[in-house]
RNA sequence: GGCCCCAUCGUUUAGCGGCCUAGGACGCUGCCCUCUCACGGCAGUAGCGCGGGUUCAAAUCCCGCUGGGGUCACCA
């Protein structure tokens, strides 16, 4: 039980090595993908290393699925990092399934120091104990088998069983200085010695972790707010290792505040929101979604949230962080997104339209898919689509499909005058004779038929013809829509919204 | 329940003792631009949880309360 001796780097500059070290279950959380961010810009404005490591101790949840769409991630949002998975490093291997040896190896040395004692109890066990004790249950383990005596022990083994093997924890207070939230202490007594491998040697996360960060060198932790609890008890396992030689310093911790969902929860990984592809297959881009990302608890000036991952890396500081729990609000994430959507090149637009578009199936190899398959088409479209989308695709998808069915957005349908109907219906029929369906014809002839002669304000006018041709209350330009789309797509679609029952 | 964290408009964020009759952004409302929605421009809406201190002066510092959250696993 040696008191805390161990020091804390004050590393700085290229100094400094953070880690992103997930464990593979499910698919990527946008919350665990902003820790990604922050160490990553934390890395970059300090010119410190970037370490990608995998977390996979646990077979029973870990997924090989999993594990490939975080380096996905990763990839696709440009996080790049110098050391770990695929690229390799000093400390390979990076996924602690593969350093069961080098867990092993603290293990004796922390067992043989005396730090690691051997404890028999089973959950039920402590709890009857707590109960005779007259302590509460909650309060945990009693630390009762600190001095156990041989004769105890060999009636332990007797029985069959193994023992999983616990930390002293010292009887101090533990204090640190958190990188957003300052000065945190706990007061001794506030946890009790905790287990760190199983029965039968399976070495614990609350192992793992430390001891690979110790060995790897970390210097800066940043990490959920929901690690923060577990602070205390890994700088008793990081003194102890210091003890042994395995550790050279203690880290410094920043927690960063949680993401949050609906209410007063935690983003859940049930909520959709919470998942990162599915923010791509709406059609974000990375620059929109890192750039929110990094507004969940940073802000790079009082006067400005729209900024490149440029910019955050030259001025990301892990100082400024807010404490705060943040909670994620997709519409101010879809208006971040759109406006970096609108401060793309029309070429670079059109290139990540495309991959929209294949999995929509309007891109194929089909010679009956001609719409979409044509270039000019192509490009007039996702030209047009461009100016307005708030999503990359979106609107893209729609001007090149071959279909008369549209899907209706819920807000179209609710923007729709009472008499949506006739007037599409005078629509269609000053349409149909139409021989040139250029925009500037179906321009004059809508706007003779509806504004003029019918009297109609060109809101009511030209609205319901916008969702009857695309089901959506925001849309490319309208008469150009239409001259993409051709005549019989559009007459098709007018149609087709005549009978749809409304409301 | 023990321990820890958090507390500024509906949301997010600026503010780190006087520059604050509290600023920006998203949202919402209105107007302008456009014979259309959007984009863009302009205007408006709305906030320092409560109570004590400290100070000439507090959103800003301290204490208490209240509220919210997290954590107390042989999960990570």
């Amino acid at each position: 039980m040696d008191l805390i001796t161990a020091p804390t780097t004050n590393a700085t500059g290229n100094e400094v090595r953070v880690r992103f070290c997930p464990s593979p279950t499910g698919t990527p959380h946008v919350g665990l993908i902003r820790t990604a961010l922050f160490n990553w810009a934390y890395a970059r404005k300090t010119g410190g290393t970037f370490i990608f490591r995998i977390e996979d101790t646990d077979a029973s949840r870990d997924s090989e699925e999993s594990y490939e769409q975080l380096v996905e991630a990763l990839r696709w949002l440009g996080l790049d990092w110098d050391e770990g998975i695929d690229v390799g490093g000093p400390h390979e291997p990076y996924r602690q399934s593969q350093r069961g040896e080098v867990y092993q190896d603290v293990i004796q040395k922390l067992k043989a120091a005396g730090h690691l004692y051997e404890s028999y109890l089973n959950a039920d066990e402590i709890k009857e104990r707590n109960l005779a004790a007259g302590r509460d249950p909650q309060m945990g383990y009693d630390n009762s088998e600190r001095e156990l005596s041989d004769s105890e022990r060999e009636r332990y083994i007797a029985e069959g069983r193994e023992p999983a093997l616990r930390l002293r924890v010292p009887d101090q207070d533990i204090s640190f200085t958190d990188l957003v939230r300052g000065e945190i202490t706990f007061p001794k007594g506030s946890f009790p010695d905790f287990v760190l491998v199983r029965p039968g040697g399976q070495p614990l996360y609350t192992l793992v972790n430390p001891v690979d960060d110790a060995l790897m060198g970390i210097t800066h932790v940043l990490r959920g707010e929901d690690l923060l609890s577990s602070t205390p008890r890994q700088i008793v396992l990081y003194n102890a290792m210091y003890d042994i030689g395995v550790a050279k310093f203690i880290p410094q911790f920043g927690h960063l505040p949680f993401v949050m969902g609906e209410g007063n929860k935690k983003l859940s990984k049930r909520n959709p929101e919470s998942n990162l592809f599915l923010h791509r297959d709406r059609g974000f881009i990375p620059e929109g979604l890192l750039n929110y990302l990094a507004l969940l608890g940073w802000s790079i000036a009082a006067d400005r949230d729209i900024f490149t991952l440029e910019e955050m890396k030259q001025s990301f500081a892990i100082g400024s962080v807010n404490p705060n729990p943040a909670r994620f609000d997709q519409k101010k994430a879809d208006a971040i997104n759109s406006a970096h959507i609108r401060l793309l090149s029309d070429a670079d637009f059109a290139n990540r339209v495309l991959p929209y578009l294949q999995s929509a199936g309007l891109i194929t190899s089909d010679p009956t898919a001609k719409r979409a398959g044509n270039h000019q088409h192509r490009r007039t479209a996702t030209k047009r689509a461009h100016d307005r989308a708030l999503r990359v695709g979106w609107h893209a998808r729609l001007l090149l499909s071959d279909s008369a069915e549209v899907e209706f957005e819920q807000a179209a349908i609710e923007s729709l005058p009472e008499n949506a109907k006739e007037v599409v219906s005078a629509a269609l029929e000053v349409l149909k004779p139409l021989q040139d369906f250029g925009a500037q014809s179906i321009q004059a002839a809508l706007n003779a038929e509806l504004v003029e002669r019918l009297e109609l304000k060109p809101r009511i006018a030209f609205g319901p013809v916008r969702v009857a041709i695309s089901g959506r209350r925001v849309t490319p330009p309208l008469f150009e829509s239409m001259e993409i789309l051709g005549k019989d797509l559009s007459l098709g679609r007018l149609e087709a919204f005549l009978i749809r029952p409304l409301r």
